[in-house]
DNA sequence: GATTTTTCATTGATTGATCCGTCAATAAAA
DNA sequence: TTTTATTGACGGATCAATCAATGAAAAATC
């Protein structure tokens, strides 16, 4: 069976067999021989590609702020105007790919670890300031500076709240509704305004 | 030293340091002898009053949402109209006492334990449904009941998005900016309206 | 008021379990 | 024969929880 180029497969594997390990349990305390296991392989072979936990932990992060912003650039591109841009940041957040019970949880248990690890906290700073900046892509189109400024805060803290609150199963269940709550706001902010 | 009624302080004092290392270290990775250290007692003692470190955790996230219950009631008594009544729940949840990053990186941490734990889990709805339930004392004197729904689901959205941002220092650091926020989205909501 | 007894407060030492990370060994390509 | 993939077993560290033992106040007894 061993055979050459399994390093990538073996990574991938364990990527995922982490995110829905965390997904089930909640939190960052999983074991690596339980995610190993979910890969189908032993936890040194996870050591051996990986070094330590945290790295594993961090790869994983990486990962899904990755194919976040993928798809947020994706999106991006289809929008025309300033207003199409900021939707398409609002919609990406909540799309089925990012809005799955799973990466959700990994999402905030990683909030919490963040705390901690000086590396994850680095990696969400630039999440954060990414999102900032998609949205102030748009707004500065449609808002003066000041007042898109607060408006990228406010629709960040919002699209963050909404998260945690599916995490806890609590409130705002589907993604429909929490796409509907953003663009409510959006659109009482925006109405009628164009470029100043 | 040893006297009688030391129960009550000891529980307290217990508390109070599992609230301060949890702060500090930014999770609940924290040890039961690091809690009882920081309250001057032996980890032996904290086991005898509480039982399990569970215990002790769940002890301290009532007790963190019970002040925040405190205070919220002592606010809204104070509140005359509707409108001051939401903007009462609003000012409460950034006051100093609850806007600390100790307390704050507290309940984060129990937010991602409480997937976790059923009990925790149980509390937390709590705390959301009286969260909603508080706004809602006000905006339904304001707005059509579907429409209060709304806002009150959005408010509460962007209070927890705001916490969450203030427990990774990142974005609106200080209690006034995040207070602004949520009241520019409430007057953008509410303005003009009264009583349907 | 002096004593004995009971209750409360407290801890050091220990146990048992968990889990990370390592390492030597194996096996199959290349 | 060298390289790559893989694992079982193990060492060592950490911690939650227990327990028996100690000391000192309070209550009961005389």
């Amino acid at each position: 069976m061993p055979k050459v180029g399994m390093e990538p497969l073996r990574r991938k594997a364990l990527i995922d067999a982490t995110i829905s390990a965390i997904g089930e349990r909640g939190s960052l305390d999983v074991t690596m021989s339980e995610i190993a296991g979910r890969a189908g392989v032993s936890s040194a072979l996870a050591h051996h590609y990986f070094g330590a936990k945290d790295e594993l932990l961090f790869a994983t992060m990486r990962h899904i702020l990755s194919e976040l912003n993928t798809d947020t650039r994706r999106a991006l591109g289809l929008a025309v105007t300033p207003r199409q841009r900021v939707s398409a940041v609002v919609a990406v957040s909540f799309s089925d790919e990012q809005f799955q019970p799973e990466t959700i949880a990994a999402w905030l248990a990683f909030y919490v670890e963040a705390q901690k690890s000086a590396a994850l906290r680095r990696l969400l700073k630039i999440y954060a300031r990414r999102l900032n900046s998609n949205l102030m892509s748009g707004l500065t189109g449609i808002l003066p500076r000041a007042e898109a400024d607060r408006v990228a805060e406010a629709t960040a803290a919002l699209i963050d709240g909404l998260y945690i609150r599916r995490a806890l199963k609590d409130g705002v269940p589907d993604a429909q509704t929490a796409i509907a709550l953003v663009e409510d706001y959006l659109e009482t902010k925006l109405s009628g305004r164009s470029l100043p």
